[in-house]
DNA sequence: TCTGGGGTCCTAGGACCC
DNA sequence: TCTGGGGTCCTAGGACCC
């Protein structure tokens, strides 16, 4: 039998805020999503005084001044930097890791230590606070599922040692009847509506339902979870996930954009992103997928979502073609008079870089192909090295639509030279 | 006045094949 | 009036996750 830990960073963005200004310790910090639109991380603190999760900053502006609440723009090289540092301390304590988000892991311990699972936790627990400066949560359990109910357990014992086990039927079952059933790893709100519906209310409910019943109405996917709640191993530990087979980029927009010429440098600047990531990943694209909205919460506007999807006819990473085809997928799109709010590029059908089949009547002569591919290298280099949007597309005008709206940003304390932390 | 972004998996139905 | 059986592949849409 496996024992999968689950450690979860406690209120991630907020905490990676709080490690550079040590006096943000007794204040409560929120951090913004993009365009500073939703409220995306609370500490502790922040949820204490009522901010929930997800809600438009506008909303809370009021509690945020009332409470003196520390608001930051949300800065994910910083996240990303520290993510990988807690990771790197985890490693040293499994056999198998799983970097499921990137605020999250699964570990499995193995049976050989002379101390038990629960001393083990513990001990990652305080490493990770000491070396790193961020304070996590571990459920400790037989699968997944499970492991997900003991973290959620041990995310609430904020004043003790946040480290909860349930490796027997007992405690197992007493954990279940405390569980609301959309509390569970797998249940959203549809599903856990229409439970509800049918007096499952907690995960003991579930738990002690007909599988057949199950099965039926929550599909291949509601039965392993099923099965996880009474301890069998059904969603295995992943350590080299397969490579991405999807790539977006989408942003909203500050304020509405009605203009073409406006809506195609947004654009361009979005496939330009797309493709350098799949490069970055040695991917390359099969087919794209350009999509503008207006914005689905004003009811005045006139509402109009569209969206053109093009194969290329060779799999492609290539920044002109795959620029080319974003546009002529806006203009199959675009209608004048619409408020669009967003919009975006998804790259798909991904495969490794420089494999695919030749096309009869389109042959690329190898030499072409070489031409384009030390150009694309030549782009991402000098944006590497200088900066994003260093080089770019004449028609792109990166400095304008790509940044969006950041007033609380904190200093890259990481990853830049200029911006290093000082003390005093 | 303000409302994020990026992923995965499963299923049903259509088109096609022999 | 009546029209087989067994597959595969692709896509859109729905559900979920962080």
């Amino acid at each position: 039998m496996n024992v999968v830990a689950l450690v979860d960073c406690n209120s991630f963005y907020a905490s990676c805020e709080t490690i550079f200004k040590p006096y943000l310790k007794n204040q409560p910090v929120v951090v913004l999503s993009n365009n500073d639109g939703c409220v995306i991380a609370r500490s502790s603190l922040a949820k204490k005084v009522g901010i929930k999760m997800g809600v438009p900053f506008f909303e809370v502006k009021k509690i945020v001044k009332q409470n003196n609440v520390k608001v930051f723009s949300s800065n994910y090289t910083l996240y990303a930097n520290i993510s990988s540092r807690v990771m790197g301390v985890l490693k040293n304590y499994c056999d198998q890791l799983e970097i499921y988000s990137v605020d999250e892991a699964f570990l499995i311990l193995n049976r050989y230590s002379e101390r038990s699972f629960f001393q083990r936790a513990m001990h990652i627990k305080k490493t990770v606070k000491k070396w790193i400066g961020v304070p996590v949560s571990i459920g400790i359990a037989n699968n997944k599922t499970l492991s997900k109910i003991a973290n959620h357990l041990a995310k609430k014992d904020e004043l003790g040692k946040q480290v909860v086990e349930l490796l027997d039927r007992r405690q197992i079952e007493i954990a279940l009847k405390v569980l609301e059933v959309g509390d569970i790893w797998g249940i959203g709100s549809r599903i856990s509506k229409f439970l509800q519906s049918n007096s499952i209310q907690t995960a003991y409910d579930l738990y002690f339902s007909d599988p057949r019943w199950v099965r039926q109405h929550l599909g291949v996917v509601g039965e392993r979870t099923y099965r996880e709640l009474h301890g069998e191993m059904c969603f295995p530990i992943i350590e080299n996930p397969e490579a991405k087979k999807q790539c977006r980029v989408s942003r909203s927009f500050e304020s509405y954009v009605e203009n073409f010429k406006e809506l195609e440098q947004r654009i361009i600047s979005y496939a330009t992103r797309a493709s350098e990531k799949i490069r970055s990943d040695q991917l390359q694209a099969k087919r794209i997928t350009v999509f503008i909205r207006s914005n689905k919460f004003n009811k005045k506007n006139q509402p109009y979502y569209g969206d053109k999807t093009y194969s290329f006819i060779s799999p492609t990473n290539d920044l002109f073609e795959i620029v080319r085809w974003a546009v002529k997928a806006l203009n199959h799109i675009y209608k004048p008079g619409i408020k669009y709010k967003k919009a975006g590029v998804l790259l798909s059908d991904l495969s490794s870089e420089g494999i695919y089949n030749r096309d009869l009547f389109f042959q690329r002569s190898e030499k072409d192909l070489l031409k384009k591919m030390k150009v694309n290298r030549v782009f991402d280099r000098l944006n590497s090295r200088y900066g994003s949007g260093t080089i770019c597309i004449a028609k792109e005008n990166y400095e304008k639509f790509y940044l969006t709206r950041r007033k609380n940003l904190s200093p890259a304390y990481t990853s830049s030279f200029y911006e290093l932390p000082t003390v005093n």
